[in-house]
DNA sequence: CATGAATGAGGATTCATTCAT
DNA sequence: AATGAATGAATCCTCATTCAT
């Protein structure tokens, strides 16, 4: 009844994904414990079960829709031509959905250790090889190699790397971008590749 | 004493160092528990107890060599006049720390969050703010900024994530600190940085 | 609405009642949870909890009837002079109840730990103590009496120990019958019971 | 300090088996908790899981003994010729078997349900099948069947129902073989098993 | 130099049960 | 007649840590 007073009825499972993963941003996944969740909401920890299977089903169910969004990116990369064209519009959507979920990539990345034999970890550990491999030429220089890759990683760990810059997330965005598809592009020109 | 006859009596404290750097790297530090490294060793909990005062002493005591060497990085680079002379050199000598502790690194890394409240963490991320700082001239461009920043940051992250991509270490290393210098340079060149 | 059209409106109490005797029987009392029951049902665990007010409820539901039986044959053996006939007619009543029931019986004893301190559990108990009375001559010969005993648990048991051996289940009461009598009457025989 | 002094030193674990077996007669498998038998016993539930990998772990441990009296039994009567005297025999030394570990086999029998899905309970299962096996002949009438399989199961469940009989233990347990044997006998005389 | 025994704190999970709707 | 949401209490188990020997 108190809670029911402080918010809206049907809100309980959201409002759970929400508080999960702030405290997996501040904590970590592992040092979340259920029971912070649940006071922090109010709740008991049963609650949690009530909506949630495990505590790796919270973890899941908040990476559903990123995790959605990126497989379409590499089904869409998978069917182009391979070349700079390609490249430079996946970097550019990889930036869109790093930057719109930066949370969530946080939490991947900062858990790392952590989330490597959950199917989370796994999962976005095979994302990031497929994205990586649209990037690659196994038989051009290890150079321009290294410089696709960089600026695909640029991107992905800039991200929140420069959270502590100041200046219009936007603009850092942009700037971010940019240097990736410097890379990229000197990767291509310098070298020749396909 | 069938480790005895294995070993040199007084390499035990060593012995611990690299099964638990194993561990840390396979399983991430919060997973891996005495017990394990203790079986992994043939040895008993308590006798990592012996060595080492606390878990976490292990994993300071694998820290100990690499801060020492990045913190005498940083304090060279605030004694010298800020430009891009100064940091090209800087990001060169960072090249070699990362990939010479690539190990450890790849456990800092991984490990953030489970770090993230422990001495060891909380010294690597100063480190690293120190670092970004001999990057960073706040008035200039965002632009300028994002670009110095991502040189140090692909170096940081760049050294394991090549790890899958074929081709002689050095060679991989010069490839990459290749690219991040481009970064820095073009930071500099095109807005006139210092 | 689904499981409205697959079944009568007022059966849901006897389904209940089904279910939950199937899953007593395949997994245990303790370990049957009412959601299980109620899942295989196709209803909430709350429904349970609108025909029955607790899991024991259900449990007791189910052997009303049983124990009445049991109640009544009780009754009249005590009612009865002590003697073979009598115990013969017992024993046959007896053979008649249990293979009629068996699944009960097999729940009953399959989970006596578990119910011996419900009330189901301790009713039976005192059910078959008040039975074994009725076969015993407290100052007989040891022999003799174990004999009385023998015969009445070897109808008990035996029920669902045969359910292995093939044939039909009436001829094999009948055998198990035939056994138990035998060794009362061999009792009696050899050494002048009453 | 204070249980060293209370008991001699190495004797924790056999006085968890002890503690453990104690609870799982009065209060069943399911229901005895590790706090239980803890507490019991003055010692912190942590100590229990240094001595036994698992709640189940302590349950297996109590029977590893018995387990291996009954394969050995088992094992010696497939290398006998079928027929009346070996049988007999099996009879006698099951007598021997189930009265010398009856705690145990009581608990085997009230928690039937519960172990069923445990090594333990299926492994006694198992032998109890085999045991019948070397009873019956799958050929001869349902009724001599019948009578084979009751004369064991006399035996099995017997010696517990009989703790209630006044009467010396061996004198209780030689009657019940006796009922048994003359159920064996009377099975092969009359329908000529070979 | 190392062990065996034990602890205390805490973690995820499960369950029967309740109640407003 | 039945549901969705939630609870409280308990359970098994794990871990870093300690200490007498």
């Amino acid at each position: 009844m108190r809670s029911a007073e402080r918010h809206g009825r049907g809100d309980t499972r959201q409002r759970i994904q929400e508080t999960a993963l702030e405290c997996f941003l501040v904590r970590g996944y592992e040092r979340t414990t259920l029971r912070e969740i649940a006071v922090r909401l109010g709740v008991t920890k049963a609650a949690l079960y009530y909506h949630f299977k495990t505590k790796e089903d919270i973890l899941v169910s908040l990476f559903l829709d990123v995790g959605r969004r990126m497989d379409e990116l590499i089904e869409w990369g998978r069917r182009q031509p391979r070349g700079l064209e390609v490249r430079r519009e996946l970097l550019a959507q990889c930036s869109v959905i790093f930057s719109s979920a930066a949370p969530l990539f946080t939490v991947l990345h900062a858990n790392e250790a952590a989330l490597s034999e959950l199917s989370v970890g796994r999962a976005f550990k095979n994302r990031v090889s497929a994205l990586s491999g649209l990037f690659r030429e196994p038989d051009a220089p290890v150079a321009a190699q290294v410089r696709c890759i960089t600026a695909l990683l640029s991107l992905h760990f800039g991200t929140f790397a420069l959270s502590h810059v100041e200046g219009d997330p936007e603009e850092k965005r942009l700037a971010l971008l940019d240097g990736a598809t410097e890379l990229l592009t000197s990767a291509h020109e310098a070298r020749g590749l396909a």
